[in-house]
DNA sequence: ATAAACTATGAACCATAGTTCAATGTCAAG
DNA sequence: CTTGACATTGAACTATGGTTCATAGTTTAT
């Protein structure tokens, strides 16, 4: 399978595949004699295990690093499960700021005299 | 006012209000004898409103915007109240997104069944 | 045989929000 | 009068996740 397919394939451009490789989160392929990439099932698992961590809001970087465990063979369960329960302690904590900012900015942009509060801020800004 | 005291003041490292400067969000300050800025209130002013505008999620491009607006004179009520309107329209639809990945990570920790599927999504890694 | 479409590479570029560095100049205290 | 702390500049570097480009070679179809 060229690249091409394996774009396909997986639904990731082609500038993303070789970008992946070049940062190790996919192995090196092998090569035809004209020195294509020749990728295999295996390579499609790989960038369907990446673009769900991606989906899970896991970085590359982190991804990467899940990646050299499962070729480790050191990963299992409880691995998972503290990664998981990390990643929802991170999204639960960017759910609770966002939610602040969205208060405060309903806030302002309920109250009339919160958005003069806001012009007055702004007023020294003109003078 | 020095830039170190202007840093003091509005709580802002040196390097960052030189780089607002150089990205046009301040204005040009003037130069003392020795060709070291010289602030005045009016700094404290805009950097406070940036740091206002930064914690109501809005980027430094769209800061500048608004920042220009008001230099313009051309800033209202209306203006704000629709600025306003849409950031929250921004962090609703980033909220719901989060909501979302929250709850597909949860499932997946705290399901021991899911975490076998995603055992068995890795397998394929391995071999 | 030649043009279109594909593949390869390294390097540069995009946005975002800054920080750090090197080289140089200035100021205040001892 | 020298040392330390401050100021200046442009340029390069950081992280994140890629995309685009120039140049070169390969394959496929007409």
């Amino acid at each position: 399978m060229n690249i091409k397919a394996l774009s396909k394939l997986s639904d990731t451009p082609i500038s993303t595949i070789r970008y992946y490789e070049r940062c190790g989160l996919l192995p090196i392929p092998n090569r035809l004699a004209n020195n294509y990439r020749d990728y295999d099932e295996l390579a499609v698992q790989y960038l369907n295990f990446i673009r769900y961590m991606n989906g899970l809001g896991f970085s590359l970087h982190r991804t990467k690093e899940v990646i050299h465990h499962i070729e480790d063979g050191s990963i299992n369960k409880t691995y998972i499960m503290s990664m998981l329960a990390c990643q929802n302690e991170k999204i639960q904590n960017q759910l609770e700021q966002l939610q602040t900012l969205k208060e405060v900015v309903n806030t302002i942009s309920s109250q009339t005299n919160e958005i003069d509060d806001f012009l007055e801020f702004v007023y020294p800004l003109f003078l």
